[in-house]
DNA sequence: ATGAAAGCGCTAACAT
DNA sequence: ATGTTAGCGCTTTCAT
C-alpha cells in the first residue's frame, strides 16, 4: 500500500510523550549538557518507541552548523575517484562531518551548477577535483567563507588548501623512464582532453621529458566515451596499423593500456621486447592481469585522506589553521611492461 | 590563504542591495509569483553581483519540502550501483529533485545508520537497494512518510514499491541454460553470501535449476575483499586443481568471471570447449576481453531509471499515485563462453 | 505587483 | 539539572 500519512514527529511529541521539555530532550538527543541518567532513560525509550528523527534542517538552521562536506568530483564511472572517496570516507567516519558528493561529468557549467546546489546547503567545508573553475565557481568557493581543498593536482594557483600530485612532473618522469629505456618511437594514446586538464598536463610533462631526448611523440589517438578497456584495443591496433614501427605506447589511464595489453598479447606480440607499455594510476585491476603493466601511482586513497585532514582541521580550529598546498610523490611501478635498460 | 571571514548572505542583504523587500527578492529567486521585469532585473543584478546563494536549509524548514532522494546502497567499487545511479540521475535531471548517496558496504548496522542520517534530512524520498533490513530500518522508512523504492531485487515483500529482477529465477534461468548445454560438472564461485542476498537467491535458483537436471554443484569456493579479477583467477586455479574435471563454472559476478577467463586462455585451455564459463551482471567492461563472458543482463540502468521515476510520480501528485512492484526480465547473452547445445 | 506578519523545528544563551 | 526565551533565514498566508 502507498500510505504516507503521519505528520512527521517533532522534539515536542518527545517532549510530551517523556514528560520533559523540549530543552531537554534535545540535550539528552545530542549528548549535550547535564542531564540526569534518569531522565535521559525515559527520553531516550520515549524517542526510540516513538521511532523520532531528528530534524537535521531545523537544527542546522538553529546551531549555523551543517556536518557536511561537499565533495565534486568528476565522475565515478573510472577507479580513481571511488578510491579517493574511500580515502576521504575513512577518515571523515570518526568524526560528525559526513561528505556528500557531487558530479560534474568533467562539465564546467555542471560544476557551476553542482557547486551552487552544494553550497546552498552551507556545509562546512568543500573538497573539489582539479584547478580550473570558472571565474564564477571561483567567486562562490571565496564568498563561502568556509574552507576549500582542491585536490588531485598542485600545478597551479589554489583557492585555499591543495593536495595532489603534479601531473606534469608524472608525465615527464614516466617520459624520462620509457626514453632511459632506450625506447625510441613513442606513441601516447589517451581521452580527448580539452576538458580533461589533468591528462593534458601529464601529456605536456611527457612530450617534454621525450623532447630533452630529442625523441618526438611518434603518433598518438585520443577517445572519449565508452568501454576503456575495449577502447584500449581499438586504438592500439589503430596506432599501430599505422605506425608499424612503434616500441612504446603511453596510455594516459590504466583501463586503456589494459586493453592495449590485452590486444598486444592476443596478437602474440612481444611485451615489453617488441613493445613496451605504461598506463597511469595504479589501479587494482591491473592486479588480475596476465601481465602486470608498468604504471604510476596517482596516490588516490592518500590524496582523500589528507584533504579530509585538512577540512577536519579547519572546521575545528577555526580561523587558526592556515591553509596547506601539500604534494604528493607518485612512484613508477615498472610491472612487467617496461624493460629497465636496453 | 586562509580567511573565511564574511558572513554568508542573506534574503535581506539583497533586499537592501535592491531596495526591494524581502519577500519580493523570494519570489525573484525562485520563479514564483508576480514580479515586474522591471524589478526582477534589479534583484537579479544585485544577487549575482553580491554572490549571494540561497541558504536551502531555511528554505527547507520553511517551506517543509526537501527537494533531495536519498539514493542507499551497499558499494560503490563495483559496476553495479554506478549504473544504476546513472539511470536515477538521468531520470531525476529535469525534475527538481536531487539524488543523495549513501553506501552500507553490505553491512546492516551501517545501513541503519546511513538512513537515519538520511532522514534527518527530511528527502523527499528513498530508493534503497535489497528487501531485506533491520526491523528498525524498516520501522524508520515507514515512519518516515514519504515514497520509498527498494531496488534490485523483487524475491520478497517490500515495504513501499519495489523495481528489480528475481534473482532466484535469474540463477536458475542460468542453470537451465547451462544444464541444456550438456555440461554436467559444474562449479560455482562467488563472494562469501551471508549478507549478500542477492547472490545467494541466484545461487539457490541456480542449484534448484541444477538439481531439476540431476546434476549437484561439483565443486564451490567463496572470497570477500580483493581485486576481483585477481580473485577470479585464484579461485578458478584452486576449484581447477581440486576438481579437474569440471566443464562449468558459473560466476556470482562478471568480474571474477573475467578473472577466469583470463586464467583459462593463458593456460590454453579450450573455451567454451572443454570448459564454459559464465558470469552475472552485463558490465561493460567485458567488451574489451579477448572472449565475450557469458552473462545475464541485471538491468540496472533500468532499474534506476524505474525507482526515480516512481519517486518522482509520488512525490509529485502526493497520495494519488499507488505504490508499485515492477519485475524486470534479465535476458540471457551466451557470448562466446557458453555452448549453445552439444 | 508588492509588503507585513507569523512560524517552520530546532538550539544558543540565559535563567532558575 | 532543567526550563524559558528568542531567534536561525527563509516561505506561507494574508493584506494592500
Amino acid at each position: 500500500m502507498n500510505d504516507h500519512p503521519k505528520r512527521p514527529l517533532t522534539l515536542r511529541d518527545v517532549s510530551e510523550a517523556s514528560g520533559v521539555s523540549e530543552m531537554t530532550v534535545s540535550r539528552v538527543l545530542r549528548n549535550k549538557g547535564d542531564v540526569s541518567a534518569a531522565t535521559r532513560e525515559k527520553v531516550l525509550r520515549s524517542a526510540k518507541q516513538l521511532g523520532y528523527v531528528p530534524n537535521k534542517i531545523a537544527g542546522a538552521l538553529a546551531s549555523q552548523r551543517v556536518n557536511l562536506v561537499g565533495v565534486i568530483i568528476p565522475s565515478m564511472a573510472n577507479m580513481v575517484f571511488p578510491e579517493v572517496m574511500t580515502g576521504i570516507s575513512r577518515t571523515l567516519e570518526d568524526s560528525d562531518l559526513q561528505p556528500v558528493v557531487g558530479i560534474t561529468d568533467y562539465l564546467p557549467e555542471k560544476e557551476e551548477k553542482v557547486l551552487y546546489e552544494m553550497l546552498s546547503w552551507r556545509p562546512s567545508g568543500v573538497i573539489i577535483a582539479g584547478l580550473e573553475h570558472s571565474d564564477a565557481s571561483r567567486a562562490m568557493l571565496h564568498a563561502a567563507g568556509i574552507p576549500v581543498v582542491e585536490i588531485m593536482d598542485v600545478d597551479g594557483q589554489p583557492i585555499d588548501s591543495m593536495v595532489g600530485i603534479s601531473h606534469r612532473t608524472a608525465g615527464r618522469k614516466m617520459g624520462e623512464a620509457i626514453v632511459a629505456a632506450g625506447y625510441k618511437r613513442i606513441a601516447f594514446l589517451g581521452t580527448k582532453m580539452p576538458l580533461d586538464h589533468r591528462a593534458r598536463k601529464r601529456f605536456e610533462g611527457f612530450t617534454q621529458a621525450l623532447a630533452k631526448g630529442g625523441i618526438e611523440v611518434a603518433d598518438q589517438e585520443f577517445y572519449s566515451g565508452g568501454s576503456a578497456l575495449a577502447k584500449g584495443r581499438e586504438m592500439t591496433q589503430t596506432v599501430l596499423e599505422r605506425t608499424p614501427d612503434l616500441d612504446f605506447i603511453y596510455y594516459s589511464n590504466d583501463m586503456i593500456g589494459a586493453g592495449g595489453l590485452l590486444y598486444l598479447l592476443e596478437k602474440g606480440i612481444d611485451v615489453p621486447g617488441k613493445i613496451g607499455l605504461a598506463g597511469f594510476n595504479g589501479v587494482e585491476l591491473l592486479q588480475g592481469l596476465p601481465m602486470k603493466l608498468a604504471t604510476m601511482d596517482a596516490c588516490r586513497f592518500e590524496i582523500g585522506q589528507k584533504a579530509a585532514e585538512i577540512i577536519l582541521a579547519q572546521s575545528c580550529e577555526g580561523g587558526l589553521v592556515a591553509s596547506q598546498a601539500i604534494e604528493m610523490a607518485p612512484m613508477i611501478s615498472p610491472g612487467d611492461t617496461l624493460r629497465s635498460h636496453l
